[in-house]
DNA sequence: TGTACATCAGTGAACGCGCGTTCACTGATGTAC
DNA sequence: TGTACATCAGTGAACGCGCGTTCACTGATGTAC
């Protein structure tokens, strides 16, 4: 059993105790594969983002022959589609910190691997013209030099326009997914999918053209 | 003392306990005021919305002589204030639900508060000229009666694709909001305010102007 | 003005529960000779 | 091939803690006569 059934059928609950219910275990054997349940949770979180960054890089591959805007739009529902299916793990990885809980570097690189498939996908696009530059805004230097880190680290030659409407794009998408599994659209929309879709077809268009 | 007191200070834990200790009193003694820790979650939830629903349409009504992109970046920053010095009611109404709570019918006024300030001022730059309806994207018959029935109840005359672009800048605020405060930008952005403002200053024009 | 009583806000002890963590243990599986 | 021992995964009881909830209570404040 142990460690890989754990990550894959735990964290419906946050407990210690509600992840070895789940597997079967009782709650000390935990303590054999993680010494303190803040590791346990650690491992969960890390879990989720390989999760979730693995279904937005399949997305990605699986839309290689299409444009960008496309492949965005096929990596911003393939995230949701994940969220909907493990509501817990994406609570865990993007709704409020759990109480109490700090989480370790050992989560950073889990956890940008989505947005690492986004801002590739955005520098290919630019370096073969499907994404405009568009006006560039008035920033203060503090932004500007946090996007010349960005550039060099996961976006190459991405203008700032570019970097700033992505931002907005993935901000976007995970407002929408948390409004919608949040319950805020209750009652307001009826059909999540075509609304999300409807929703980030044209913030993907706006991503790669600026309008 | 009491429900004002508790609802005023209370919500830095959500425990019934926590609420109690945070006010002075004994446990036991907040039973006089709510008949179980739901209802008293209910409450706290209710003075949440109404405080940053408050904030909102204070925020608006200080910004009357400005245009309409410019008083809802003025309402947007608003929210991002409230919510920065109100972390954990923040928390409380747009991070991850409680487990176990659902939330009740009385809840959906003050929820929707600060939406109502939002599309009463869209359909303000509406009817002035200064909101320009924007191409309309194809969308499903479910998202058009959506629309159609937020237009009767409160956004007249908004046509689909404001509406559309609303949507997009309110999931925006939130996402940017929960990815600054739930630490997705840390090591990333390091001057929040101004990527904020930036942000959303791009938002708020887009939403009048289409592009 | 003074006494008798009702109302009310809050106390404090107790309950059963789930939590994280510890500890001594069991019993199956693998390894050495 | 058979026995002796070490390793290992998991058990089960126990701990102290914070939780939501109950209940009988205290003591201050207001009201009636």
């Amino acid at each position: 059993m142990g460690r890989r059934h754990l990550a894959e059928h735990g964290a419906s609950g946050l407990s210690l105790r509600a992840v070895a219910r789940e597997v079967g275990m009782v709650s000390s054997a935990v303590y054999r594969y993680f010494p303190s349940r803040d590791d346990l949770l650690t491992a969960l979180i890390i879990d989720a983002y390989d999760a979730v960054g693995e279904c937005a890089e399949n997305a990605d591959e699986s839309a290689r022959d299409r444009g960008v805007a496309a492949r965005w739009l096929n990596v911003c529902e393939a995230v949701r589609a994940w969220a909907l299916a493990n509501a817990h793990e994406y609570a865990l990885i993007y709704g409020s910190p759990v109480p109490g809980y700090a989480a370790p570097e050992a989560t950073i690189g889990p956890a940008s691997r989505v947005p690492v498939v986004l801002l590739r996908l955005l520098a290919d696009g630019v370096a073969g013209g499907e994404v405009v530059a568009g006006e560039t805004a008035a920033m203060s230097r503090a932004v500007r030099s946090d996007f010349a880190q960005l550039r060099r680290t996961a976006a190459p030659s991405v203008p700032d326009a570019a970097l700033s409407r992505a931002f907005a794009v993935w901000a976007q998408v995970l407002g929408t997914i948390n409004l919608e599994m949040f319950g805020h659209l209750h009652n307001v929309i009826h059909d999540y999918d075509a609304f999300f879709t409807l929703q980030m077809r044209r913030a993907c268009e706006f991503l790669a053209q600026g309008a």
